[in-house]
DNA sequence: ATTAAATAACTAACCGGTCAGTTATTTAAA
DNA sequence: TTTAAATAACTGACCGGTTAGTTATTTAAT
């Protein structure tokens, strides 16, 4: 009577792999479901269910909920971005790095979890601030400190100008998180495509993001040529 | 015994103005908590007792939890920026009218509502699609609208040249978005301000970033210079 | 004294976490 | 090869605490 997907209990997961696999899917599948419900409204039995697993087993896995938002940002978040700003140093002429680099990130924006990682903590950070200064300082600041040397590296590659790198690559990621939070906020309801409106085309704005920046970088600061009186 | 602090009933609101204020002084104390906890952790006696008045008396002014989120975007949010967009539309020459702009903006980023709002609609959005909508067009797409009408008519003057407005509208957006983001999830942790590293220059930052916009601005686009192909 | 604003006790539903029991899988002995 | 004992992955009913929403009662204000 009972063919083998109806059966009422999983197969199990005996081997090291096989358990280290299904703790990573319970881990996806708490990240959909805090993502869509954040942090306190989802439910840990919703969570097992996605991977049709009891929330008994899930416990199995995560010692509780606060544990299965911790491993997010540390099993998932940092790895991912590990591997991204690998990815992202070679030894190309700044310019040209800068636009790989752009190129890297469009990918990480439609295709890894990160995007949905840093909706949650958005969210629902306030409940976890040593988590949050944990990412502030393993996830964000690694990503401003390479765009930061890249634009270092410019400058002294005699390709730009910049006053200021550290504030310059807080303006670089900008339009990032913008694109990001977008997607997240408006684009991302659950498969019916939401508003046609809302629709925000990701490659022209981070396109004319990189052209704007080349421009700004290859341009010699005038300096005192602002008009009116500012105070740094 | 009892002073008039403490006695255990609150001071009645009898006259309209009275319970408008009370109304109002509800919502604040349910932006505070949403902001803090979300919306689902976030429990109907702390927002009461956030203005010293009980439970009961909060469901005399609004008929639920999610009234209370919908009065938000509906009571406050759009209000504010209706009051914000009217204070910037003056009849300057474009590039003043985006520095005065830029102006305004630091101002309600520091001392208006609306940016934790913003946090808001972003954590708990999924669970009012509706209200995300509206949010969408009566809020954000009349920023949008305001800072493209702005684009051109910089262009039309002749102090600018912007070959997309609608788009660099969304660039112009996105530096103040980041700041909005950090300093809600880095640096609003109650009253011991965070880590020390986790400041940031918002004045600075918005500055640079309007002095390379007017740059980006002033700056004629050579068509076809860019080396690689590109699909737009 | 009358009115209605405010209260607090109450209800019912929900959910994180637990654990006694079930069963798929392995493995040692026949 | 077969078998059944041992193992441990998995299950879901249950418990206790929590909280949105309701209502009977109290009390401030006129």
């Amino acid at each position: 009577m009972l063919t083998s997907d109806e059966q009422n209990t999983a197969q199990r997961a005996r081997t090291d792999l096989a358990k280290d696999q299904r703790r990573m899917s319970l881990l996806m599948a708490a990240l959909d479901e805090f993502f869509e419900k954040g942090f306190s409204a989802a439910r840990m039995q919703d969570i097992a269910k996605r991977v049709h697993l009891s929330k008994g087993t899930l416990y199995l896995y995560f010692d509780s909920k606060q544990a299965l938002f911790k491993a997010l940002i540390e099993e998932v978040a940092l790895p991912t971005l590990t591997t991204t700003l690998q990815q992202s140093i070679g030894d190309q002429p700044a310019p040209a790095a800068l636009k790989a680099l752009m190129q890297n990130v469009t990918r990480v924006i439609r295709h890894s979890p990160l995007p949905r990682i840093v909706k949650v903590i958005i969210a629902d950070g306030k409940a976890f601030p040593d988590l949050v200064s944990f990412y502030r300082t393993q996830v964000l600041d690694r990503v401003f400190t390479l765009i930061d040397s890249l634009l270092q590296k410019g400058v002294q590659q005699g390709h730009w100008y910049c006053l200021d790198t550290a504030l310059s690559a807080r303006l670089v990621v900008a339009p990032i998180l913008f694109s990001v939070i977008w997607r997240m906020v408006f684009e991302a309801d659950e498969y019916g495509l939401p508003d046609q409106q809302a629709k925000l085309d990701l490659d022209a704005l981070l396109q004319l993001h990189t052209n704007n920046l080349l421009l700004i970088l290859a341009t010699k600061p005038e300096l005192g040529s602002q008009p009116e009186a500012h105070h740094v």
